[in-house]
DNA sequence: CGGATCGAC
DNA sequence: CTATGTCGATCCG
């Protein structure tokens, strides 16, 4: 998004300001200049919670920079001298694969929720607006820019720069819309364009362009629209004018200059059709082409960079907006140039923390970055210094990837505080239930349930736990979920947890093998009229376990939740031997599959064991597979000593990877738990 | 694997 | 009063 959220640091290194400040004033203007903007943001901020965990933060970094730099003390001109050499056979390597044969574009909307939102409310179009809440703001027209108000700020700080500012609550509906509509236009050019969030977009145009030599006048032939509401009086192109707000951006317009679109066909313009216009050949006449049928389909204006690769074509779009648009053409001369004087910070993947590292070493712009490439390769990981490397050589990929599947899905919300275990429980309840709705919409399981939590002092934890079977449920990531949270209680206890955030994610999908695998199985085994045993158990104070004979257990989650609440709230420890499984649930024992005619959780558990024992005793003198016998065991987090056999109850999922998960989250539990007899008494 | 961090939108 | 939500990548232990 064109939201300036990269702010230049430039000079002044006065910590958090820089972060938090925009310091991109144009002088001069109504608005505010950097030094009050920074002023006013310090006050505003200045001793909240927030701002205290943000100069830990940058603490945090600064001692990443001071080790940093102690290695770098320690470094011989020797090994400099051998890096060097090393990192030079590279570059020639990667030279010699520079592929300057694609024209890649990137799109991206101009300021894009703030523009719907003024062209749909024309009250808007002379104001400072920006678009989200008091508490956080996604965007902000140019206009509100000159006051500081940008992306990623909280509403109510930017009205104390701003105190005009008009604040509109975001309607994603209204701008998937729009972004839409600009898809169809993208699609022509490259049905297999890249889209990124609803603003931007990458573009291979290079089939197009070749297509395109060929094409009469006529299908390069555009109209204004006439029937818009707008208003304009003069002549063909002043269209894209009403769109500089402020009438001195700096950035061209679409048609300011007197050759562009006629650039190939300068004869025709006049008489034929008066109120078309005809786009040349060229690549630069391609993505006039898009911007100018972007605005004419949405009122709103694009900026847009070409390049041979998406990084370059990125940084060239960044180049003239809003409304502009920037070529680097396909010669090592030209990427080299246009690098040069480049501030790192512009790069794509290129942060806040990256950026202060490099200066740390002297190094702001690529240029640098490629006169130090030998000390990088010392300083950073491989990963990042073959990055670095890239980057200031100007390599970037240059075909667009269709994204492969999803690794993860996650819900989190922020909050009031929230102290007390009940709230946080059922809380943490219903994000497992919207998290599960929307894996169900796109059909993922995952073994990986992963809680997140925001104290009120902004630290930031994650838990996660891995379990054999994958989930999808909501009462099966929740049965996850609960037992990371109730961890966390504990860990403070007796103190409540302060929260103003929980998040729940699930990964670790099963790849499309695995599916496949996993429906056989399933099909088989239900084939093979089996009952399922089903077996939980919580760690912690609250241990919780029961086995219920039936496969569609706890059909409506009202019995588990009235345990739960009961005994959470109740905060006390429950004696984990006693009162399992009162309703109509009949302990079965997982290995055998027997029905176990017992209450006690202890003299369940004991024979549990002795029939893992059995197994194991089984598996390693006939030192082969357990028997294939499939034995649903989700969500089995059975809290003693059951590592071995889990593994041996759950044949079918006896991946090498699952084995390994298996081993080591038990064994985890397995201290907190004193039943590691199953261990102890194997080894006798 | 689990946890923290970074970066992008 | 009031500092997001969602995702992927990477690094380290």
């Amino acid at each position: 998004m064109d939201d300036m959220k990269k702010v230049g640091n430039s000079s002044c290194n006065d910590g958090l300001l820089l972060r938090m400040g925009l310091n991109d004033n144009k002088a001069g203007m109504q608005g505010l200049d950097k030094e009050k903007i920074n002023k006013i943001i310090m006050e505003a901020t200045k001793g909240s919670r927030f701002y205290e965990n943000e100069l830990k933060k940058d603490q945090q970094v600064n001692q990443r920079i001071e080790r940093m730099m102690q290695l770098k003390e320690k470094i011989t001109t020797q090994q400099l001298l051998k890096a060097q050499l090393q990192v030079d056979k590279l570059v020639i390597e990667l030279e010699q694969s520079r592929n300057l044969s694609n024209t890649i574009v990137h799109i991206d909307m101009d300021a894009f929720y703030a523009a719907v939102e003024m062209r749909d409310n024309p009250e808007l179009k002379e104001k400072p607006i920006a678009v989200g809440s008091m508490s956080m703001l996604s965007t902000s027209n140019y206009h509100a820019r000159r006051f500081g108000v940008r992306a990623a700020m909280p509403g109510f700080i930017a009205k104390k720069l701003c105190p005009h500012l008009t604040i509109v609550p975001l309607n994603f509906e209204k701008y998937g819309k729009v972004s839409k509509e600009v898809r169809e236009i993208l699609t022509e050019y490259d049905p297999n364009f890249m889209p990124m969030g609803l603003d931007e977009a990458y573009l291979n145009i290079t089939e197009h362009l070749e297509e395109r030599l060929n094409w009469p006048e006529d299908k390069r032939r555009f109209f204004f629209n006439t029937e818009s509401t707008i208003e304009k009086d003069k002549g063909e192109v002043n269209m894209s004018a009403k769109f500089n707000e402020d009438g001195y951006s700096s950035s061209p317009i679409l048609f300011e200059d007197n050759t562009p679109l006629m650039d190939d066909h300068p004869q025709q313009r006049d008489q034929s059709m008066e109120n078309s216009v005809v786009f040349g050949t060229s690549a630069e006449e391609v993505v006039k082409e898009i911007r100018f049928r972007i605005e004419q389909k949405t009122q709103l204006t694009a900026s847009a960079g070409i390049a041979p690769n998406t990084m370059l074509a990125k940084m060239c779009s960044d180049r003239n907006k809003p409304n502009g648009q920037y070529r680097i053409a396909p010669e090592r001369q030209a990427v080299l140039d246009f690098l040069k004087d480049l501030p790192i910070r512009k790069v794509p993947g290129i942060g806040k923390v990256t950026e202060k590292m490099l200066k740390a070493l002297g190094i702001v712009t690529c240029s640098e970055l490629y006169q130090q490439r030998a000390l990088l390769s010392l300083l950073f990981s491989e990963a990042s210094w073959r990055n670095f490397l890239d980057i200031s050589l100007g390599l970037g990929s240059t075909h667009l990837e269709k994204d492969g599947e999803r690794k993860s899905m996650s819900t989190e919300r922020t909050f009031s505080e929230i102290n007390t275990a009940e709230d946080q429980y059922s809380l943490c309840r219903e994000l497992c239930r919207d998290l599960a709705q929307e894996l169900q919409k796109e059909g993922l399981k995952g073994k990986t349930v992963t809680l997140k939590l925001k104290n009120v002092n902004f630290e930031v934890k994650t838990r996660a736990s891995t379990v054999l079977s994958s989930v999808s449920t909501e009462e099966e990531i929740f049965a996850v979920a609960k037992d990371l949270l109730g961890t966390e209680i504990d860990s403070v206890a007796p103190h409540p947890l302060r929260i103003r955030l929980m998040g729940v994610r699930v990964s670790g999908f099963l790849s499309e093998e695995e599916k496949k695998y996993q429906q056989k199985s399933i099909t088989s085994f239900l084939k093979s009229g089996k009952e399922i045993a089903f077996l939980r158990l919580q760690p912690g104070k609250s241990n919780q376990e029961y086995c219920t004979k039936n496969s569609e257990a706890s059909p409506g989650g009202s019995f588990f939740d009235k345990k739960r609440a009961a005994r959470q709230l109740n905060s006390e420890n429950l004696s984990p031997n006693e009162t399992v499984a009162k309703e109509d649930s009949v302990l079965v024992c997982p290995v055998c599959n027997s029905e176990q005619k017992t209450t006690s959780l202890m003299s369940f558990n004991r024979h549990v064991d002795v029939c893992l024992n059995k197994g194991l005793i089984q598996e390693l003198t006939e030192k082969k597979d357990f028997p294939t016998k499939t034995c649903n065991m989700e969500n089995s987090n059975r809290v003693g000593g059951l590592s071995r056999g889990q593994q041996c109850a759950n044949p079918s999922q006896g991946t090498k990877r699952s084995g390994v998960t298996t081993s080591q989250s038990v064994s985890k539990k397995a201290k907190s738990c004193n039943s590691k007899h199953t261990i102890e008494m194997f080894f006798k």
